[in-house]
DNA sequence: CGTCAGGTCTCTA
DNA sequence: TAGAGACCTGAC
């Protein structure tokens, strides 16, 4: 990757692994939208982001270069190595394919918190609907913050206080039956019952134990907060996408011993090439 | 209008 | 341990 720094932000080009559409697109964040043809707006903690696509497959990023290194580069996850990853899949044929198709998908390292609340809301949900019950939530419960660029004025995701504090707010947001699960989670994380930052510290399995303990809260939903929101990149959240993929091309037993260590980032692939083959596909 | 969606809980056997 | 039914609601 090549950093440069630029009037309007920090271009970068020579990017490997890196393709916003294919990101948002990937069902692990549900604040990016593409505000235009090319450009991206996302708010992730406390800060507003524009990202635009330019020519030679390069990302002009609109914000400073000490933002970008302090937030961003942490937050696409740009340590990390996916090339290697993805070359790690040669010989199954349906993860070679994944990983074309795919082949700018990161995981996102985002606040755990919100993963924690946006995957119990999506439970039994859908994409477009997810995204419609987050933005209500930050707007009825999330502190209304100016950019610093002037790009306008966003609500921040709703703090653990907000959302223990406000059940009835909670509950007016369209989340259904999920509101008390809600509420009940951001009291633990409130009251300390609850130490997110701990878990990542933790093993997986110390920290799924403590995911799934929480009412309303399974195996799918911690899964995916140990994965998008805690970094336990071992992780493999079975869905229903994933189901069908194994069931048709791996006659439901697929071995992840091959894939320790990232086991998350093989499921994110599988997902993201299982969802554009569409249903269809697998009747 | 019905159907369905990146599940989980509860009850039953 | 396994299966069935209930559960809210917007997007299509």
């Amino acid at each position: 990757m090549q950093v440069l720094e630029v009037a309007e932000g920090v271009i970068l080009s020579r990017l490997d692994s890196f393709n916003m559409n294919q990101i948002i697109t990937s069902g692990q964040c549900f604040r990016w939208n593409e505000f235009r043809k090319n450009v991206w707006r996302g708010i992730a903690f406390d800060t507003l982001l524009e990202i635009e696509l330019l020519d030679n497959n390069s990302y002009l990023f609109k914000c400073t270069k000490e933002t970008f290194y302090s937030l961003w580069y942490d937050y696409f996850d740009f340590e990390r190595d996916y090339e290697q990853i993805k070359r790690s899949v040669e010989g199954d044929s349906f993860l070679e394919k994944a990983v074309v198709v795919g082949d700018g998908i990161r995981i996102l390292r985002q606040d755990s918190f919100e993963i924690l609340i946006t995957f119990i809301i999506s439970q039994c949900s859908n994409i477009p609907k997810i995204k419609t019950n987050v933005n209500i939530l930050c707007q009825k419960l999330g502190a209304y913050v100016e950019d610093k660029h002037g790009r306008g004025g966003y609500h921040l995701f709703p703090t653990p206080k907000a959302l223990a504090e406000n059940p009835e707010l909670v509950a007016s947001c369209g989340v259904g039956y999920r509101d008390k699960y809600i509420v009940n989670a951001a009291r633990k994380v409130l009251t300390g019952e609850l130490n997110l930052d701990h878990l990542r510290t933790v093993s997986r399995e110390e920290a799924f134990d403590a995911l799934i303990s929480l009412y309303g809260v399974g195996r799918k939903v911690a899964n995916c907060v140990l994965l998008f929101g805690l970094q336990h990149l071992d992780g493999f959240p079975i869905d229903l996408w994933i189901k069908k993929v194994l069931d048709k091309h791996y006659q439901g037993l697929f071995d992840t011993s091959r894939y320790n260590g990232y086991r998350g980032v093989i499921q994110q692939y599988m997902f993201y090439y299982g969802r554009t083959l569409g249903a269809s596909y697998f009747e």
